[in-house]
DNA sequence: AATGAATGAGATTTCATTCAT
DNA sequence: CATGAATGAAATCTCATTCAT
């Protein structure tokens, strides 16, 4: 029973989790075996078990790094002084990142936890906390422009949140289904509408 | 039970496929078996198989039922003469019927739909054929109202389309995660985005 | 419930034991199912049920069939003269109806039956009964020709009755296996050995 | 178990195999499921499929070992100097094994194999295969005896070889169909047979 | 810590047979 | 007599997980 360094460790369950996604965003949880997995990242079940006691619990701690990712870019962006430079901030960041493989391959699982979510509480949990916080910051990030002046009082800041949000899921759904649309276009609206909130503040 | 009548069958067959969309939608596509399918319809599973011929089939037929629902929905909307009358009948009947139960239950299955897209062609390619043609029939009902000078010409028809999918397609799995959401400010939201999208016609 | 000719039930036996005969020399009995004998037969499945009580009646019916056409040729050679004329009357028979492609399907369905003899006791019966009838048979016309002295004594007509039949069983499964194969060759070797036993009587 | 040795690898093959015999000898390879192959062995379904890809496969490495075995012996018997000798020895392995409990059970496995080739085209080349090979040794065994003058060069070689075999297989056949036939004065027969032919060199 | 052979519950699908019409 | 939809037991194969080495 070697006693092996932490860096060891960390690299091992990193190991795990990136053929994970691999596996996972091509053929989905219930298709991707643990054998699958296990080829992926060239180690062996036994090992795979000594980092995660279950498939199950695989499928979680990539659900949390997604969690950890977006949680931090949300704090940065509040930390901008104005909503047009965190609307920005958050957009590249966003709509930047689908054009990364390795997020795109992150982003199908992603699609693929929206559905797990539905039939496994843990998941569900973990999709909640997930969407609820961003939600939450980004109301804030609105509601504080708002009571700056920055942006009209009379729109919705929880709906728009909301609404940002969905657009973005949407899209990132959209993107899988044919990898050639044009995002930019797509960008260019939203910073008009946003646009348009604010010039009638 | 021999000979039967047409209206018989197609009423088998939707027994089976109102069973299937029970179950998909409470387990998921591949935790839901054959099984839990026979229970539900009160069938066997020799009659499930009669009427298709695997469990993927059932799947496709239900994607099926959904394109052709809403592609009636679609062009029964382009009938209207005003781009405000056409969005107001499918915010009525989009976001109208995310409060019917049965239509709950459909939704969620769409939400599978959209994850088994990933590894599934065949389901890839009727998800691709249920967004692309809702798509178009909004991108078209967008043109027209430009070219009548009832919307601004700067705005891109085509992304304001997808645009309004994507949200739409979030906000689905926005009520799916929490069920109280409050959908009318959402809705109220978009009305009030699209208005400002005319009022600068 | 309507009463129908004797010839017409007959009819539908023969139609139903065709089409099985068909099917089973394609799939075998295992591979083939009542639903293929449907299709072969156009009939329905609760018409073949109520001429046969199972499909293993139907494999039954077959080798009854089996055994009552090489009975009949049998007894018809006991009635020659001469074993020479005898011979030659079952070898003509035998070895030339396997250029009838009808006789052809029997003889594989007969290679099936040899192998479900194995497993099926009322199979095995009924092939034992058609190998042991021939078989005495056929000792029985040898044993003669010896005590007329066309054969020498010193053959022994058991083993030559059982030689002649599992050469031939043999060749039938060499036809299947090659249908290139020159019986002619063959026929001429074997007559060529039982004139070797003539001549040394 | 990790890691084991080649030997145990190819024992647990073998262990399977020989269930697969004892099963499919017995009920033959439709009727015999992968459970009782399993009970047999006294291993778990998984373990099975650890080592054959399918019941398929199973099967076909039964009719591999049977012609490797049969190969070896043929080989053997060309080593021989004279046609008599070469015969003496398959006469000896082929019809003296039929005594042997194991190989008779093997024997019941053939006659399945017969059965299956007609509609298993893989199984049809292994037996073709396996059928071929022996043919071609036998004949040129005889063929070279001819040509050393032991052996009339009226007799058809071809023929003989294949009259041999079909012999044989046709009293496997009658064997199994009842286990009490004197094989002694069957092979006696054919022995005179042959002496007959190398007599009239 | 790592290995990988073994386990066995459970999934999909088939198909002989029945029986209401 | 004929039909063919329905039945449901049973078969093959998969795969998450374990544990001896």
């Amino acid at each position: 029973m070697p006693k092996v360094s932490q860096s060891h460790l960390d690299a091992r369950r990193t190991q795990i989790l990136e053929a994970a996604v691999v596996c996972f965003s091509r053929q989905g949880f219930h298709r991707a075996t643990i054998q699958d997995i296990v080829k992926q990242s060239r180690l062996s079940p036994g090992a795979i078990y000594n980092y995660f006691s279950s498939k199950e619990q695989i499928i979680e701690a990539i659900a949390d790094e997604r969690h950890a990712r977006e949680r931090k870019l949300l704090f940065e962006a509040r930390k901008e002084t104005t909503v047009a430079g965190a609307l920005k901030r958050l957009r590249d960041a966003f709509f930047g990142e689908l054009k990364n493989p390795k997020e795109r391959l992150r982003r199908r699982v992603s699609i693929q936890m929206w559905a797990e979510a539905q039939r496994n509480p843990r998941i569900l949990k973990l999709i909640r906390r997930g969407f609820e916080e961003p939600r939450k910051v980004l109301r804030d990030i609105l509601a504080r422009a708002q009571r700056r002046g920055e942006i009209s009082r009379k729109v919705d800041a929880d709906a728009t949140a909301r609404l940002l949000i969905a657009a973005f899921h949407g899209l990132v759904m959209q993107v899988e289904w044919d990898r050639q649309i044009p995002v930019r276009p797509y960008v260019a609206l939203q910073d008009g509408l946003l646009e348009s909130i604010s010039r009638r503040a």
